[in-house]
RNA sequence: GGUCUCUUAGCAAAGUGGCUAUGCACCGGUCUGCAAAACCGUUCACGGCGGUUCGAAUCCGCCAGAGACCUCCA
């Protein structure tokens, strides 16, 4: 008996039970990320959220299709809105093809998702495979009176919409508002509001990414492709739309008056939103610069970076944080996660070769329940990482002997460990490249000879040994029962 | 300027109207040939000022500071 799960709606600005739309199946859509540059710290927070939650309806039994995008047309630049897009600049920058940048970065993306363990999803579409879809869309919404021609351009009527709609619900937005403090942008006359949005974009004579349509030759605008591609493979309402914060206005809003533009009703049943992480308490993104990306911190070959960061430690510095919060960027924090990490794992380990009791001293069914209760919660990693590491404490304790721990216990404690850390956290134990069974035996045989000099007091040999096997990365453990060891 | 959010110990980060969060660091101890690891223990909190309450860090108000969105961004 896990319970119910919990998980905050923004629509609704409260924590929900969730209850799938057609049980068992589940729908999760999660936008993916723009491939015009390298994948960074920032892209890792999603992925790894909802990489978790699709993990965890998993296991509560929902046969999930996890829809997540990758976005290779379509994303306007704001200062260059003569309707150069991103992946098009990049690719004249770089001489490139904008499809070799979108190959290119695609590759990054998923080479850093594996690193950091992050399931692929059930299907990955791309928004340049869906144009027809998209013109679908368009069709659906002019037909339906929600969007004009101008100059061979198509958009959104945001004003014709909120006269039957409300435009601003998920974002908390009043129109009128908006109507007031929308900046000025160049290139807006052809709009007949300032909040209007494009949902076909006439290609000027240079861009390279355009496609044929009824109205002009051109590109898809910036929020349609989720709502083609979340109906195409979802259908028309399904259960999660998932997201960064920063993607909840306009990107969100946007989609979500278009999809009731185009459908009549409303496609999302909840909408998650995590929040951002932050270096030196600012946001770090794309266009302050300010980022750092996951192979510099895999490689710890940035002028921030006191260190390499491994992709696990990463992930676990992640999930230390809730979802909803932001979370800072730190050396101290990251190095805290790494040797926090490497104790829940050295625990793990520990379990097997454990001498078991008659009776626990401890209640280990309470914990297991507790760990349920914590990622039900909304998906409370933290406390969760709490109660693991209290599981931690017992697990130390048994080990010298001032707990007790039963046979049962004990492999329900494993249990708790592979469900929760390995199946639900999605960590996994660096089975570091090479540590195959001959490096086992010849560290084996430095080890024994190395006990050999401690037992004829040679302590210069036996430092040496451990000083030397240091260095290369391998740590000796010592204990009264002799030794143990591990790859740094 | 508008809308919204946040402010917790050295760092990071949960949670809660009354009960030690947790991790890392620090300090003391156990263990060790010495270390490391492991374990035990101690210290250090809830931005400021008021209000509600038997009781508030937790609810309300004001003030201060920080941030997010309003423009592509995970």
């Amino acid at each position: 008996m896990e319970g119910k799960l919990f998980i905050y709606n923004s629509l609704k600005r409260t924590k929900e039970e969730f209850v799938a739309i057609n049980y068992p199946y589940v729908g999760l859509y999660v936008c993916g990320p723009t491939v015009y540059g390298e994948a960074h710290l920032g892209h890792a927070r999603p992925a790894i959220t909802f990489d978790i939650l699709f993990r965890l309806l998993q296991h509560l039994g929902y046969k999930v299709r996890y829809v997540r995008n990758i976005t290779d047309v379509g994303h306007l630049e704001n200062d260059a809105d003569q309707g150069e897009d991103k992946i098009a600049k990049k690719a004249r920058v770089e001489q490139l093809e904008p499809m070799e940048i979108v190959q290119l970065y695609t590759d990054n993306y998923h080479e850093n998702m594996k690193a950091l363990n992050v399931k692929s999803p059930s299907i990955e579409p791309r928004a340049s495979g869906h144009i027809i879809e998209q013109q679908q869309i368009i069709q659906k919404i002019i037909d339906n009176g929600f969007a004009y021609e101008a100059n061979g351009s198509i958009y959104f009527d945001v004003k014709k919409y909120n006269q039957t709609n409300k435009y601003g619900l998920l974002s908390g937005r009043n129109i009128d508002d908006l109507l007031e403090n929308t900046r000025q942008l160049d290139g807006q006359e052809e709009k007949r509001a300032s909040l209007d949005f494009a949902l076909w974009k006439k290609a000027k004579p240079e861009h390279i990414m355009r496609w044929p349509s009824p109205w002009s030759d051109g590109f898809p605008g910036w929020h349609l492709e989720c709502t083609a591609m979340s109906t195409k493979y979802l259908g028309e309402t399904f259960d999660i739309h998932g997201g960064g914060l920063d993607l909840l206005f306009p990107h969100h809003e946007c989609e979500l008056a278009q999809s009731k533009a185009a459908l009549g009703k409303d496609s999302v049943k909840y909408w998650m939103h995590n929040n951002m992480i932050t270096i030196n308490g600012q946001k770090m993104g794309k266009s302050l610069g300010n980022f750092i990306t996951l192979k510099e911190l895999f490689s710890g070959n940035h002028t921030l970076l006191e260190q390499a960061y491994s992709p696990m430690t990463i992930r676990f510095f992640i999930l230390q944080a809730h979802y909803r919060s932001t979370l800072d960027f730190s050396n101290d924090a990251l190095q805290a996660s790494e040797k926090g990490l490497a104790r829940l794992i050295s625990a793990y380990k520990v379990l097997d070769g454990l001498e078991t009791a008659e009776k626990s001293t401890y209640n280990v069914e309470e914990l297991k329940n507790k760990c349920y209760q914590a990622i039900l919660d909304d998906l409370n990693t933290p406390i969760l990482i709490a109660h693991l590491f209290e599981a931690v404490k017992i697990i130390n304790a048994t080990k010298i002997g001032t707990e007790k721990l039963s046979k049962e216990d004990v492999s329900v404690l494993k249990q708790v460990f592979e469900l929760f850390v390995f199946d639900i956290l999605g960590i996994k134990i660096d089975e570091n490249a090479g540590n195959g069974e001959l490096l086992n035996n010849v560290v084996s045989i430095l080890l024994n000879y190395r006990q050999k000099s401690k037992e004829n007091k040679d302590w210069s040999t036996a430092d040496e040994i451990r000083n030397e096997l240091k260095e290369i990365g391998i740590i000796i453990k010592d204990s009264k029962e002799g030794f143990t060891w591990e790859m740094e």
